[in-house]
Parts: C-alpha cells; sequence; structure tokens
RNA sequence: CGCGGGGUGGAGCAGUCUGGUAGCUCGUUGGGCUCAUAACCCAAAGGUCGCAGGUUCAAAUCCUGCCCCCGCAACCA
C-alpha cells in the first residue's frame, strides 16, 4: 500500500497588496494542516506563491516607475519574511511568472484545446484606451468616465477574445458536487455553489488583447492568458505539468491521495467552479477539496480606542511572538464562519489560554518535579490514573476535529487535557506530599502523570506553534517526536534532567496595553483604506477580474426621464408624508461615505436611524441633541449599506444642505404640516 | 426585492444542517489552596436563545412574516 499523500495549497496572492492579516490566516491554517498531516506520517506537499499578471501589476508598476517583475520581487520578499516569521513550512512557493508555471498554463491550454473547449468570439464593453482595460458599467465613475483616468471618458468596443466552453460543465459539475460531499466545504458552500451552478453557466473569456503583462495565448496572436485561468493553473504547474519529467505532479495530483485547496470564501467559485471544469475539460483529476474559511471582521461600529479593536499584527507578533498570534486566529475563529479580530479579545485570549492555562501549568508541573527530584523527572511511571482516560479523550477529540479542520475544538480538547490536570494535582496536593514524604512512589507517579499530560497537549501543538511547542517539550525534558503515535499515553522519561523553568507566556497587565493602543485616524475624515487591513483572505488574481458576460449587452441607459411633477398637489396629497419632530440622540459617519451620517433619532419612544447626507456640512458632534423634522413614513433605502428608516429635511443651498428644526423646542413625535 | 454575515446570561461566542433537560470562554461574587506567572481548584449569581405567527407530543433548532446590527457594492431617501 503506497504512502496517503496529501497535497494542501493557499491561493497565490496577488503582488499588488502587500501581506495582511488575511493572508496570514489562511497561510496559518494550511501550514498547521500540513504540519499535521507531516506528523500523521502522511507524504505532504505544500504549496504557496503569487499572483504576478494582469493589469494591476502593471499600472501599479507603471506608477512606481518600476517594471511589474520588480514590484513582484518586492512583494514576495515580503513573503519571504513572512515565511520566517511565522514559521510556514511550504516545501514551494510559485510564482506566476516563472517559466515553470508558463509551461504549465500552455498544457492546460493545449489539453482543453485538444477537448474542443474553446472558441473566438467578440467581447464588447467599455474600454478606457490608456489603461487598455475593459471597465464594467458599475466601476465607471459618473459620466463614463474611467476610475483611474478620472478626467477621461471610456468608448465603446469590441474586441476578440478566447472563451471556454464553460456551460458545457454544468451538469458535469452539479454530478461532481453530488458525487463528492467532500468537495467543497464547508456543506454551506457547498449548497451555494450547487445553486450557483443550476442558475446555469455562462462561457468564460479567457484571454485579453491588448494586455501585455501576463502569458501570450497559444495559437491566438495578439491574446493574452486572462487571470483565472493563468492563476488557477499554478496548482499543476508548480508540480510539474507541462514539464517532463514530472514526478511530484504524478505523485501528488494524477495520482495523489488529497489535493485540498485552502481558500478564503471570496474566491470560492473560482476554485470550485472554474477551476474544477478546467480541468475536467483537460481530462485532469480534480481537487479533493476546496476548503473555504470564513473572513476577519473588525466591528466597523466600534473602532475605538476603548473598544481596543485595532488590528496591528505586526505590533502583536513583535510583542507576543509569532505562535501566540498563530494560535489566537485557530483558536478564535469557527473555522469556515467569520469572526472579529480586536486586540482585546487577542490579549484575553493570551493570558487566559496561553499565560495561564498553559504556560503556567507546565511551570508547575516541572518546579514540583525539579524540587522533589532534584532537577529531574519522577523516577517511575503510572499506568493507572483518572489522567490516562481524560488524555485518551482529549488526543481523540483533537485527532477527531483535525480531520475536520475543526481547529477551534482540536484546541479545546487539548485545554481540557489542561484543565484536568490542573485539576488532579489539586486533588493530589503533591507540594504537601513533598513536605510529608519527599521524593516517594507515589509523588513520583502523581509528578510524571503531570508532565505526561502537558507532553501530551505540547505533542498536540506542534503543528499549531511550531517554536512554542517544541521547547514546552524540552522543558518537560521530552524529545520532539516526529509522529503523532507521541499523542498516545506514556512517552514522558523517568530521571532525564529537567531544565530550569521559564516563563514562556508572561501575563500581560492588559490595562496598559489597552491604553497603549493609539487612535485611529479619525473616522469623520476620509480614512485612506490601506489603513485599515481587510479582512478578506487572500485573492487568487484581480478581484475586479470577474469576466464579463459573453453576450454583449448594450448598458442601458443611466439617465431614465424625470417624472413629470405636476404644479400642484392637492393638500391629501401633501398629508400623506408624515413629517414630525424628532430629537437626534446620535449621531456618526457612515464608514467609506463622504456625505453620509448614520443619525439615532427620537420619535417620542420611538427610535430609528436614519440616514442624511449632511455630513460635508455637519459634524456628528454638533447634531447630538438638536431636534429636526423627520419625514417619518418614508419607505426603508440602504445608502451605503446603512438602512435609512426615514429622511431629515434640510434646505440645500448650491447643494450644502441647511437643516430644518422648530423654532422653539417641542415634544419629539410632534406631527408637521 | 443588490450580495453576504449576524442577533443565544455583563462581554465574546458554540449549539441551528441531523428538533428532545441551553453550553463554553472571559468577567462578577463567595469559598478553598499556596507548588505555580496575583496562578490553580470548588461553588454561586446571571439567559423571554431579536419580535410575531405556524408545524410538532416537543422549536434556539424546521416554515412564514417582520425588526435591528455589521461587511462589500450602491452616496445627499
Amino acid at each position: 500500500m503506497a504512502t496517503t499523500t496529501f497535497f494542501i495549497t493557499t491561493p497565490i496572492y496577488y503582488v499588488n497588496d502587500l501581506p495582511h492579516i488575511g493572508h496570514i490566516f489562511t497561510t496559518t491554517a494550511a501550514d498547521t494542516l500540513a504540519r499535521y498531516h507531516r506528523l500523521a506520517g502522511e507524504e505532504v506537499r505544500f504549496l504557496s506563491g503569487t499572483d504576478e499578471h494582469g493589469q494591476n501589476i502593471e499600472r501599479a508598476a507603471r506608477r512606481e516607475g518600476i517594471t511589474p517583475l520588480e514590484l513582484a520581487d518586492r512583494v514576495v520578499s515580503r513573503y519571504d519574511e513572512l515565511k520566517e516569521t511565522f514559521g510556514f513550512s511550504y516545501d514551494d512557493f510559485v510564482r506566476t511568472t516563472e517559466e515553470r508555471h508558463e509551461r504549465g498554463v500552455i498544457e492546460m491550454i493545449r489539453r482543453i484545446d485538444a477537448a474542443g473547449d474553446f472558441y473566438v468570439a467578440t467581447h464588447e464593453g467599455w474600454y478606457c484606451s490608456p489603461c487598455e482595460t475593459f471597465y464594467t458599467e458599475k466601476e465607471l465613475l459618473p459620466g463614463k468616465r474611467c476610475p483611474v483616468h478620472v478626467e477621461l471618458g471610456v468608448e465603446w468596443k469590441s474586441e476578440q477574445n478566447v472563451f471556454f466552453r464553460l456551460s458545457r460543465y454544468q451538469q458535469p459539475l452539479l454530478d461532481w458536487y453530488a458525487a463528492h460531499p467532500e468537495a467543497v466545504r464547508p456543506s454551506s458552500r457547498a449548497n451555494e455553489m450547487r445553486s450557483f451552478v443550476e442558475a446555469g453557466l455562462r462561457d468564460l473569456s479567457v484571454s485579453r488583447a491588448n494586455l501585455e503583462w501576463g502569458i501570450r495565448f497559444p495559437g491566438h496572436a495578439g491574446q493574452t492568458v486572462y487571470v483565472w485561468l493563468d492563476a488557477l493553473t499554478n496548482y499543476v504547474s508548480a508540480l510539474g505539468l507541462g514539464s517532463e519529467p514530472s514526478p511530484l505532479y504524478r505523485r501528488f495530483w494524477a495520482e495523489g491521495t488529497m489535493r485540498m485547496h485552502m481558500i478564503g470564501k471570496d474566491i470560492l467559485r473560482f476554485h470550485a467552479v472554474y477551476w474544477p471544469a478546467f480541468l475536467m475539460s483537460a481530462g485532469l483529476p480534480l481537487p479533493t477539496t476546496v476548503w473555504a474559511h470564513g473572513w476577519w471582521q473588525r466591528d466597523g461600529r466600534k473602532v475605538s480606542k476603548s473598544a481596543g479593536n485595532i488590528v496591528r499584527p505586526d505590533e502583536l507578533v513583535a510583542r507576543f511572538g509569532a505562535d501566540s498570534l498563530r494560535y489566537f486566529l485557530l483558536r478564535e475563529m469557527v473555522f469556515g464562519q467569520d469572526a472579529s479580530f480586536s486586540d482585546e479579545a487577542f490579549v484575553d485570549r493570551y493570558n487566559s489560554d496561553l499565560a495561564k492555562d498553559l504556560g503556567n501549568t507546565v511551570k508547575r508541573v516541572v518546579t514540583l518535579s525539579r524540587t522533589a527530584f532534584g532537577g529531574r523527572t519522577p523516577f517511575q511511571t503510572c499506568t493507572q490514573n483518572p489522567l490516562i482516560a481524560a488524555a485518551g479523550q482529549a488526543t481523540a477529540g483533537y485527532r477527531k476535529a483535525m480531520a475536520e479542520l475543526a481547529f477551534q475544538q482540536a484546541l479545546k480538547s487539548l485545554w481540557k487535557l489542561l484543565a484536568e490536570t490542573n485539576q488532579y494535582l489539586v486533588s493530589r496536593e503533591p507540594w504537601n506530599l513533598i513536605k510529608s514524604e519527599g521524593a516517594s512512589d507515589r509523588l513520583a507517579r502523581i509528578l510524571w502523570n503531570g508532565l505526561e499530560a502537558i507532553r501530551i497537549v505540547a505533542t498536540g501543538l506542534l503543528p499549531f506553534m511550531p517554536r512554542v511547542a517544541p521547547g514546552i517539550l524540552r522543558a518537560v525534558a521530552a524529545p520532539v517526536p516526529g509522529s503523532l503515535d507521541a499523542l498516545a499515553w506514556g512517552g514522558t522519561l523517568c530521571d532525564a534532567p529537567l531544565p530550569e523553568p521559564t516563563t514562556i507566556f508572561p501575563l500581560i497587565d492588559k490595562e496598559a496595553f489597552m491604553a497603549d493602543v493609539p487612535l485611529p485616524a479619525p473616522p469623520a475624515v476620509a480614512v485612506p483604506a490601506s489603513a485599515l487591513p481587510a479582512g478578506d483572505a487572500g485573492d487568487a488574481g484581480d478581484p475586479k477580474a470577474a469576466p464579463p458576460p459573453a453576450a454583449s449587452v448594450p448598458p442601458a441607459s443611466a439617465a431614465a426621464a424625470a417624472a413629470a411633477v405636476p404644479a400642484t398637489i392637492s393638500i391629501d396629497r401633501f398629508m400623506e408624508s408624515e413629517l414630525r419632530v424628532a430629537t437626534i440622540r446620535a449621531a456618526e459617519p457612515v464608514a467609506k461615505s463622504k456625505k453620509l451620517l448614520k443619525l439615532t433619532v427620537d420619535l417620542g419612544g420611538e427610535s430609528r436611524t436614519v440616514v442624511a447626507g449632511i455630513a460635508l456640512v455637519y459634524r456628528p458632534e454638533e447634531l447630538v441633541g438638536r431636534q429636526v423634522v423627520v419625514v417619518a413614513n418614508l419607505e426603508p433605502a440602504k445608502l451605503m449599506g446603512v438602512e435609512s428608516h426615514g429622511m431629515v429635511l434640510a434646505a440645500s443651498v448650491d447643494g450644502a444642505p441647511v437643516l430644518l428644526h422648530p423654532a422653539a423646542p417641542v415634544p419629539d413625535g410632534t406631527r408637521v404640516g
């Protein structure tokens, strides 16, 4: 029986973005899994990389006056640093500008072409000449101007492109999902993909004309391979598809046991629909699992010093170590769902889990043993005690959770064993035995059990904390194992020298730490997007790259004819509007909007959220407590994501709003009219 | 009807797919212990599981409607 193989990938990260918490998270998850499977005795191949082609890179490079490759090199060096810092253990790092990748893409195209799944068709859209790019209606600025060259208009242009017959793979994809429940996880995502595919698939434009920075499309002069076909192929090109011989490709893909893509949910469609379709067309095996995790978010409403939810991974790493962050990321999030990141949660987690539960217990047991046995581990083992069953349950729960990528559960299982170890110690009171009977047999068994439990926990932590876990093992005089077999009870050495314990995770004064959190930029002013690390977990390509539909539909006329307004209306008609006086109880800017303020308004017992476009003139602070007139029966509307339940009346002077208010205070809710 | 996430003790969350005594962590209070990083152990208080209907012997969980919050897109409702 051949060894089980485990091929795991991160997305290839787009190089116009510096690494952030999302990249760190995805790679940490994949790394932890890779390490776990190595310990499980499987043959593991772990791949990461960068996506370096495309218009955006070309533009960004031009802006900085360097070549695209120089730009990519610079970002790649940041990923190298990250690898060092976090101890990522990928075996290979593929860059889409590498020759081996290009060979893979060309082979992929050859195979798809042989299957007859390419055709040339016309592709139309709004085009900006300086950008050499098509934009969708939505991307354009008002007046059909280019979002990059804001002063320039765009033109309607059509271009010949190569299309992939994605539509042919609708049923095969549905069959694949049905036959492989593990193919897309978590299962809620699989449902999403199924309904997406069931709704019908359009053919996909997979080339661009006039795109310099990319791989030339074989057999179609003037065409460049477009993002996703290029990017997704990295998973096999890095293994050597298109190069001969390609033993890695054969071993880990063609004949591999597990082929897993770890991705963020934002790029699921590309991995669970397009990529399998490409592979089907090419006659290659499909991934066994596409695992889409959730996003790290932040509570946008409460970005403040007191809330302490400012993400500063660099500082956290510098102060607490990369392993602490690795632990936090996998312990805090229910893998697959979204979670929110905050400094406060981090410090809480660090103090309670790492400093107290883990660090303190290690030091506690080691100190007891050193005191009782002259700086050594106890002289005898123990084969009958309550911790054995506890450890058995903990490791079983751990393994089960790891198999399901339930990292949170796996860690919880280990921590339960730590708690049980502390309970055991309290029940046996070894500190009293030291005084009463010295280095007795009984004491030896008790403390050996304590050390053994810690050894097992540290073993389970090896995939999660690749630097700290070996340190703990050394602290309990245990060898660093190369196999999960070490999770079994009984590994702690007898009468072995125990080094003097150190404080692995110093307890942090949370108050002091939180006071240290720098204030964010004033939210009333436009905050540069770069100051707010995105919550997503790494794009494997241009997020704007969703290919336009094959069928060209001229964009709808933007300007609908203004509804004719009669010169006068009846009093009844006017009375249909419910105008009421209200007091502004709270006001805050709407995130990322220039003009909107979110007002919480008191209508006399009823509290409402009303969005008003007055931020350019009024500051939130000066509004609170003021009375205004509100249209109370307006149908709700969403503005910049915030649902507005009413409208604040204001006079408009050259577009600048001036709020209306009663000349004397009146009760809230008073009808106007 | 733009897409998506969510509303469960003070805080943060799990549980919802596969209905059946509401669970975890932190915090709080009281007690214990003193080996350990003011750590560890025990106990207690604290919840209309957003609201309203429905299905069911039984609903946090399934169905319908509604309200609210958050992220993305949409900027003056």
